[in-house]
DNA sequence: TTTATTTTTTAGCCAAGGCTAAAAAATAAT
DNA sequence: ATTATTTTTTAGCCTTGGCTAAAAAATAAA
């Protein structure tokens, strides 16, 4: 059994590893938990005691394949309770990150295949990311982010990359939501804004914006 | 916000209260939670600082209306999530005091109100035990003990007094559970067992399992 | 009303998980 | 190839919430 912190640390761990491609560096850790280097290189000591990863001194952490597991086992249970949050309580899509932060730590494992099933096994989280299934796989999906359109594209939202409150607000604003139709009318070279049309609105979207939102085309 | 240490004594002193009558004791709070009397004066001590409980040396804690306001919460919060785990997730009323424990430290007003309305709003929790309001009131039940009916009498079940494990699985299997009528048909005043009917089954209890059972006479 | 027993508190120690400041290693710049 | 800068680690300290052993207070017995 794994306390708080450790769980809050290999769960980052990870999802650095996913971006940053291999090994994750103190620093990296420490900005990302909003905490000091100092006390991330006391944990990754003890993690790595514990076999949950590989650390190498002055180079970095790496989860090990066991790291690595018990990382996919929070991701899933923070998840499938912003799709309860969502589904059967009617919380907003930027309500319910916080609250799931807290959830993911609840330790039963007989609660979450009664949730999993409660909810009907969804393959995806109210934010459009893929939930793993109980063995820990993800589902691959193929999607590019709205800034990659090219002009006279469309595209369906299936997620988004960033999900502060703000950005899911804004995206509330303009009524774009996970199945939206989204066509890129125009495309600035310089700044990379785009004129998209949402329904039957048209309106200006910044590089930021259009940097934060996953498409499908098909 | 109080820790998840101050909260279970809180939460263990309410409970004590409810029954020893006013003044709890070191010792008692100890036992109840599986510590050492010593760790407890400590934490009472800073609890009386907090203005959460008031203490006398070497006499016992009481808690303040705010402590008693707080517990209350703690307790809405456990018996809500346990009427969600039974009635929705389907878990049997024997298996999911340990999950609330966790569920109960959940810190979210929003989260409890809109789980408490995707219930409809319990009364009672699984176990028959009252499920405070938003303001913290409790319902006002007159209920008995099996234990004081007379020969030919008859109760309804309406709440357990002990919850264990082990308790709730006999009453499951000699059929009993909230809403089940039960007649009294012989009473033994030496040790104070009685031979009662559950539907068409007759059997023996011991005073033990017929003090630990609440019924409703009308 | 002393004496014995039980209950409670105090004193001192420990582990987890933080922090700051200083040292050391790695990397970048001259 | 040095020197300067950045990154990372170490050393030492703090708070929380535990513990044991000894002291003190309250209660029960003689
Ligand atoms: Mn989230
Ligand atoms: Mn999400
Ligand atoms: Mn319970
Ligand atoms: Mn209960």
């Amino acid at each position: 059994m794994y306390s708080l912190a450790e769980e809050n640390y290999i769960k980052t761990i990870f999802h650095l590893q996913q971006t940053k491609k291999g090994v994750v560096s103190t620093n990296a850790i420490a900005e990302s938990m909003d905490t000091k280097a100092s006390s991330v290189t006391d944990m990754v000591q003890k993690l790595s005691e514990k076999k949950v990863l590989s650390y190498v001194k002055y180079k970095g952490a790496q989860l090990t394949e066991e790291g690595k597991k018990i990382a996919t086992r929070i991701v899933r249970k923070h998840r499938l309770w912003e799709v309860f949050l969502v589904d059967k309580l009617e919380f907003h899509w930027d309500e319910v990150h916080e609250i799931a932060e807290q959830l993911e730590h609840i330790h039963s494992t007989e609660l979450i295949k009664r949730l999993d099933k409660f909810l009907g096994s969804p393959a995806f989280d109210p934010h459009g990311d893929p939930i793993p299934d109980e063995h820990g796989n993800f589902v691959k999906t193929e999607k590019k982010l709205l800034s990659q359109l090219h002009k006279s594209q469309f595209g369906i939202c299936v997620g988004v990359k960033e999900s502060s409150t703000e950005y899911l607000q804004y995206l509330d604003k303009k009524k774009i939501s996970i199945g939206t139709k989204i066509n890129v009318l125009g495309k600035e070279f310089f700044d990379g804004s785009m004129v998209i049309e949402v329904g039957t609105n048209q309106f200006f979207v910044s590089k930021k914006i259009a940097d934060n939102l996953y498409v499908q085309t098909l």
